[in-house]
DNA sequence: CGTCAGATTGATATTCATCAAGATCGGTGG
DNA sequence: CCACCGATCTTGATGAATATCAATCTGACG
């Protein structure tokens, strides 16, 4: 089982990737983290990485590929409520919530590990300092949501769409995959309207207002910011609520 | 100070309804939480509790009235992206973050506790459980948030104002504050856009065509709900999200 | 009685969703 | 190689929803 193994080591990394952002993580955790045992799936457009209603006992790490959060009204319309990205947990939350709320789908050809919650457990009670990080991941995540809130509600199209191609941008970067500014956003309009909770003809004239602007390419389904400080003073972007300085937590 | 001997064993116990209703708390547990320090405050309409941009090295407790998370745009608008009542903590993920994105005001009188750090990493360490319990908490404003996301995103204006009585119906009748679906709601309508990312004039209609449902009530400051069953199946609310089930966590 | 904050109302302009119709593009099978 | 197909993107037209502006009304209070 070469390729589990590869995609052990890519899970690893990915995870701490994250992690390091955001604090130092000593030797000893790493290999901790290194120990986690998990399982791994693929998953096309579409196809569910967690349902609704189910009460995981694992806890899903993004390796490749974007999810979101799904959730969806009974008049028949979704609202994509959070983006993930490579080295985030999309459900780590389910550890302490039990019942999922809603889905997590594959916004994209996607890649996940699954980390069994006992695992979990256990390195977190063996490296305190290790659940400190774990918590701190759901609250980074609950900070994006509060600036997503801020968003649908009362920034104008333009601006809103900005500011997510800027968090996107410093998300990925955080990671290493979106060197210069550049990165890989293969999405439909359709599924960005979901996003923006915008209809589909909003997001398309608002995507070429963007391109006018000309602070950024978005070429087939690659992104490329020109300017990011424009950009970001276009969107009111203030990076704050990532929380991507690196300090003791 | 026999005053701040009150306010101590107020907190104390909004505090522990709140767990109580997620999870069981054991003797041991709610004497670790009867140890907690404390300072209290009362705040006027429009104060801060918690300041943008702040390192708060204590958390903020409310023990009465609505506070509201705040976040101002350049443009002078301004989204309000959570509302706590009683029993919440507003700023617990400042322990991890350290770095305030927002501020925190009373949207009414309110009156508050502040717990420093220190003591709550005391208890935490002292019991690991409680430690997952104020995780908890900061995991339910999580979902709260997503909530608000899909409201504010895909909801139509009625329905999200009714989604948002619903919600605050349930967390008040949770800690004891809305007895038969009726509560004191002393908000203004100009406050409530900024909640529900409309209008001032858009709100005032959408509250006259609630009332016209006859499902509601809504004289001066209280809020009382005819037939609750009725409200939530208008406005598609699943109260799953608000995590008010008792369980192991 | 006057004042003020908040609620309500009507009129108007703007934004946005929706509908419907092409255009484009990549892939597929003949 | 080409015709065709489905998915996606783009565009124009239309009406509904919503913001904005400007009064007016109401009730609490000094």
């Amino acid at each position: 089982m070469n390729e589990t193994r590869d995609d052990h080591v890519i899970a690893v990394e990915a995870l701490l990737r994250y992690l390091q952002c955001r604090d130092r993580v000593s030797t000893a955790e790493r290999e901790l983290v290194a120990s986690l045992t998990m399982r791994f799936k693929t998953f096309r457009r579409g196809e569910d990485l967690v349902s609704e209603n189910s009460r995981p006992n694992e806890s899903c790490l993004v390796l490749s590929g974007f999810t979101g959060r799904e959730v969806l009204l009974k008049d028949g319309s979704r609202q994509i409520t959070a983006i993930h990205i490579p080295g985030d947990f999309v459900d780590l939350h389910a550890l302490l919530l039990k019942l999922m709320d809603h889905s997590v789908v594959a916004l994209t050809e996607a890649h996940a590990a699954y980390v069994p919650h006992a695992e979990l457990v256990r390195i977190s009670e063996a490296a305190p300092h290790l659940s400190r990080l774990f918590w701190l991941s759901t609250v980074v995540d609950g900070a994006i949501q509060r600036a997503w809130i801020a968003c649908i509600g009362r920034r104008k199209p333009l601006h809103h769409l900005g500011h997510l191609i800027c968090e996107l941008s410093m998300r990925l970067n955080a990671v290493g995959l979106a060197p210069r500014h550049s990165f890989d956003f293969p999405i439909t309009q359709s599924q960005l309207a979901d996003v923006l909770g915008m209809s589909l003809v909003q997001v398309n004239r608002t995507l070429q207002a963007l391109r006018r602007t000309g602070l950024i390419d978005w070429k087939g389904s690659t992104i490329t910011i020109h300017d990011f400080d424009a950009l970001a003073e276009l969107s009111d972007f203030d990076p704050t609520y990532l929380n991507l300085m690196n300090e003791p937590r």
